[in-house]
DNA sequence: TTGAAAGCGCTAACAC
DNA sequence: GTGTTAGCGCTTTCAA
């Protein structure tokens, strides 16, 4: 079937111009009803599929969206992709993944190249690398989204949630459980605006308002938000001389690596060190003990983010380019609540 | 710049004719080396970018390859993907993810209507809900690989790796460990062919070849390969008359789950239960305790996919389906041998 | 409401 | 080696 159908081919069965039988198959502008009969007749007997590389030549729009994320095994980035992908499908868009490897010039490299070639409609973006001069130096004309936490500078949209309260939510719930020697794990000053460091700065607001001090050799930098990282953040502060009795890690999988080094050292959680997570991952639901965990609404992001773009890509005269808070949440678990609470709770 | 460049505007400031511009954009024909280079600074100059599009649908070729997993949120696709992805840029190629949600129905639809949509070159697929016959009803043009637990027909390539084997061989580390009361989590008898099967195959070959019995009830019959799945069916091995000692679980997140149930009835791991994995899946390797699991090659996986796709697309002559089987090891974590282990193993 | 026809920008068969 | 040119299959302007 239909390897060969061509628009022609169905308007010469139909006895029609191939302008009609496009407008049929697109539903555009309107057409006799008898007319519309005898081409989806015509359609279904040849059954004719339209070329899409034809129409997007045409048409100069490619039906595809690109998702470009630092890693895609973080599950954080996976299950927010998930959404996407969803959201995106039932629009009738596809979705191009790219991988970053949160490699800055890979980051400035598609923001430039790929407009121009059309190979998709406009960007969904996550940047790890990138500072916050490159975005704007891109491409105007191309729709974007971002991700995380950066500020909008009225030529794109930008959808996060508010990190600097999260993390200060977070750490006052640790705070409020009498642990007096809170740490963090995740800061990273050299790299300006970003999730780290407005992480960082709601852990120090947490304990400005409790009116207690922030020890700084408690804040730990780490190069990334993995497993490891908080496997190795977690042994260096178990080696201080006075170490903390709670941390607040800047992602799940960095809590998930401390959790491995407290459960090596044969130290208890919460007992002797309570600690917090943060994007609220499966994992961390399952884990030994389950982590408390900061929630982002995964599912608005994705929903929101498509929305968004969507309305970019669809509206010829500029979109004023919004800022939109996520909703999140704090999820007590057994890694600060102990075991007395009963199965995980299911999160988002 | 560059938006509306085109290969005539090069070949006109050239002095040449677009055809040789093409060939010099593309590397195809000898081009003489001072043309080339006139050419070149043509380019250079205009800042010409060849529109992906327009050479599409010239070619007929999309650029673009797709890839169907079941999950994105499940870490073992995730790490495929993210080879796949990788391995795929490096030859040109973009990669375009579906995402089933296990749909049979979807599944079928993915194979038939793409293909002539043009929209990708070929398919990875790593189908859950497809049966056999669909994967051969499909449109035979379509380069195909496919991933996971399949046989080839004939028409297109398969890697996965030895299903029986790794499962026996999980199940005969846990008797060489002095095992007897040994459950498995994750078989599904309604699934034809497909890898719970083979894993029950392994597991039950197992104890026929140490001349032990296997006991129905310790066979645990699981949806999908959740944590939630390994969470509830160890709960129900757990309210036998006489539990098991040890757990061969079909995937690292059904073994994930089963930690947790373990954790939250005060079990040990392993002194009370032994547990063993399968997907070498990086959360596997940082969990409470560790997990022991069957580690594929998920690199060369990934790899020789694209690879093989590659060739399918690029061979125009029919390329006689492959059945390719990639390497796997055990690797023991302290799930099974105890916290004596140092720091957990890298994997793959 | 519908038809005719001009591209979209590139590739590749064919000729020189 | 390089130029000419006819499409790839669709969308869309302009007329009718």
């Amino acid at each position: 079937m239909a390897k060969g159908v061509t628009l022609r081919d169905v308007a010469a069965l139909a006895g029609v111009s191939s302008r009609t039988v496009s407008n049929v198959v697109n539903g555009y502008a309107p057409v006799a009803e008898s007319t519309r009969a005898r081409v989806q007749q015509a359609v279904d007997e040849l059954g004719y599929r339209p070329n899409v590389l034809a129409r997007n030549l045409a048409s100069g729009r490619s039906g595809q969206l690109a998702v470009v994320v630092p890693y895609l095994d973080t599950p954080y980035f996976a299950e927010l992709l998930q959404g996407i992908i969803r959201a995106a499908r039932v629009r009738g868009y596809n979705v191009l993944i790219d991988q970053t490897d949160g490699d800055a010039e890979h980051e400035k490299l598609f923001l430039s190249r790929g407009s121009q070639q059309l190979l998709f409609d406009g960007v969904i973006f996550s940047p790890l690398g990138l500072a916050q001069t490159d975005l704007t130096e891109r491409d105007a004309s191309l729709p974007l989204v971002v991700l995380g936490e950066r500020v909008s500078d009225g030529s794109f949209d930008h959808i996060g949630i508010d990190d600097v309260s999260a993390s200060r939510e977070a750490t006052e719930h640790l705070l409020d459980l009498g642990r007096r020697r809170v740490a963090a794990i995740g800061d990273q000053p050299y790299r300006t605006g970003e999730a780290a460091q407005l992480r960082t700065r709601g852990y120090r607001l947490a304990h400005e308002r409790a009116g207690l001090p922030v020890r700084e050799e408690y804040v730990i930098s780490t190069p990334r938000f993995n497993r490891s990282d908080g496997a190795t953040a977690m042994a260096h502060l178990l080696d201080l001389q006075e170490p903390p009795d709670a941390v607040f890690c800047y992602s799940d999988l960095v809590a998930l690596g401390a959790l491995h080094t407290l459960a090596a050292r044969g130290l208890r959680v919460p007992e002797d060190v309570a600690i917090v997570g943060y994007d609220d991952i499966e994992d961390a639901r399952y884990s030994n003990p389950p982590v408390t965990t900061v929630s982002p609404d995964k599912r608005m992001i994705a929903e929101t983010a498509v929305e968004r773009l969507l309305k970019r890509i669809t509206t010829p005269t500029p979109v004023p380019g919004m800022e939109i808070r996520a909703p999140h949440r704090l999820i007590p678990r057994a890694s600060t609540m102990g075991p007395t609470l009963p199965a995980p709770a299911t999160g988002a």
